[in-house]
DNA sequence: CTGAAAGCGCTTACAG
DNA sequence: CTGAAAGCGCTTACAG
């Protein structure tokens, strides 16, 4: 069965295509006989007419549609994220396409060149480590995208991210204002900027309060072996003459694995050791320790990183826009 | 910037667009000269040339797109489910466009609408009630489309599905086994088939062990108000006369709510309450008494569907399939 | 070995 | 108020 195109329709009625273009597109409103445009309509109804948006597409150089890379849509982080925008593109009348990356280059520059050759109007991506040249090549070829949830400070684009630092920061400085002296943290090692602002953050709060950083109370985990490194971690954290009293996650995977690890050491959150993590999950809400969190403003950032793109899609000469949006420190028992 | 087309390429070649096409697709190999295979590559290289997906996509009439529709992406079960889809189709070549309905049949519609009019050579859907129309539809336009998660019974489609039934059946039968006898179920109120089929494996597991259904051990709530519907079901669960010993929880959503609720009672499980749900969520796993559960084959699920939704884009006149898979029970500690 | 040409299904400036 | 026509960027049967 053949899908019914404009010609047919006007086939039907006896106009022309283009008169049933306008009609459908409510075009020259009010300057087609309303006899007409009824009868048109009509037809299209009655045969179940749909455009073609490729065909649409490929003439008005418009697809409506939002290219999206996150790292892992598995990942509840990234899940929300994908909702969120999602729901923003719908309200634009956007559609989103999607691929995640795992935070691997290779698959990453893959998904991005079949966003690309699909022709997606605009792209939120959330770029992996090693990814600074295609980030350039993506302005340099003028299509419009922003960062989000991460960015290059070397690379002058548009991006909305959580203030890491910032989150890090009072992560840590509460875990000092309730007595915690033996402060570690575990992140990942990564040459991407935002996790590295999360350390550093951690670090600051430290000097600020007159703690002095021992080297070995940041201890780093690669993605690929995370549990296993996370574990060994802990376990390093726990063992020697001046075992960590609270420790900081640099994100929910880390988080999860410690958790399971100091719960299987059959250690007391927080009497042995106090916890805080980035990132909410409902893992942790049936712990018996829910822990202290930095919740990310994931709404507004997909939210945001919709409208920016918009924008950009709009009219390219638009400025630039770098959004950091502040966390929020959830305390609860994990803490106390 | 103007984005570089096969004219381009061929007016710096020296050749027709007829070549440069001939070239980049590897048709006819051999046929053409070696030096002008060259040079057009090169040229192609050079311009940095993309293909225009669109302008294929309208002349093969193919798009190497899937359009899938979950019940929502930031559910940790649709997550993985399009997790898995994802990967799927990129072994495939294909592209992934999705949607969440919020089990809304409105939203479905108008998802579904968007998916068609771009041209998806396909979908993968989870109808939400009420969609049989909808269905019926799809399958009179010939538009090739999988069922995943769910189906309705009256409709003769291709569907990759848990079995239910029998998850539900030995859920239950394990929790007679373990010496419960008084089992309550909580499962939505919906006229989905996949969800009467948990009810109606519940009921059978009690009835073929001579356990009498008492018609309030099973309560059903609406996803719409489901947070407080389902503390109503678990406190009717407690008081009275005869309270329940064992629940089982109709999805992963359900059984938060229920065990945050349970937890806050001070019921110690398994000892006050044995407890078994649908869906694995790491959720659970830091409950101190990890829940028992239904894991379902999600990976089979997605790969399955997609290799059935191909099958069917290649040849319209394939056979529909139907599978029902197995699910797992993983005993844990909440129910020991 | 290579090219001219038609056509996919739309939109839209132009003409009447 | 309506239509003829060009063209978006490809692919591909056909001809030479």
């Amino acid at each position: 069965m053949k899908k019914v195109s404009l010609k047919d329709i006007a086939a039907a009625v006896g106009v022309s295509t283009a008169l049933v273009s306008y009609v459908l597109n409510n075009k020259k409103e009010g300057r087609i006989s309303k006899a007409v445009t009824e009868k048109i309509r009509a037809a299209a109804i009655a045969m179940n007419y749909r455009t073609n948006q490729i065909a649409r597409s490929l003439k008005t150089n418009k697809t409506n549609t939002i290219g999206l890379i996150l790292a892992d849509i598995a990942n509840p982080f990234s899940a929300a994220l994908a909702r969120v925008i999602e729901d923003a593109a719908d309200k634009y009348n956007y559609t989103v396409i999607f691929g995640s990356s795992d935070e691997n280059p290779e698959k990453y520059r893959k998904i991005l060149d079949a966003l690309i050759n699909r022709q997606a109007d605009g792209l939120i991506l959330s770029p992996p480590e090693h990814a600074e040249a295609q980030v350039k090549d993506l302005q340099q070829q003028q299509i419009p995208f922003v960062l989000i949830d991460r960015y290059f400070p070397g690379i002058d684009t548009s991006y909305v991210v959580l203030d890491n630092y910032k989150a890090s920061f009072e992560a840590t400085a509460h875990l000092i204002a309730a007595g915690y002296k033996r402060i570690g943290m575990i992140n990942y090692a990564s040459s991407l900027f935002h996790l590295q602002e999360r350390s550093r953050g951690y670090q600051a709060a430290l000097t600020n309060n007159k703690i002095s950083v021992k080297k070995n109370y940041l201890q780093l985990v690669h993605a690929s072996n995370i549990k296993e490194e996370t574990e060994a971690a802990v376990e390093n954290f726990l063992s020697g003459p001046a075992p960590v009293e609270a420790l900081l996650f640099g994100s929910n995977i880390i988080a999860m694995h410690a958790v399971k690890y100091i719960n299987h050491k059959k250690l007391k959150v927080p009497a042995d050791i106090a916890l805080v993590c980035f990132d909410e999950t409902d893992a942790f809400d049936l712990f018996y320790a829910p822990l202290t969190c930095i919740k990310q403003p994931v709404k507004k950032m997909g939210e945001l990183a919709v409208e920016l793109l918009l924008e950009n899609i709009k009219d390219s000469h638009v400025k630039i826009k770098q959004l950091t949006l502040d966390g929020e420190l959830i305390v609860r028992a994990s803490t106390i």
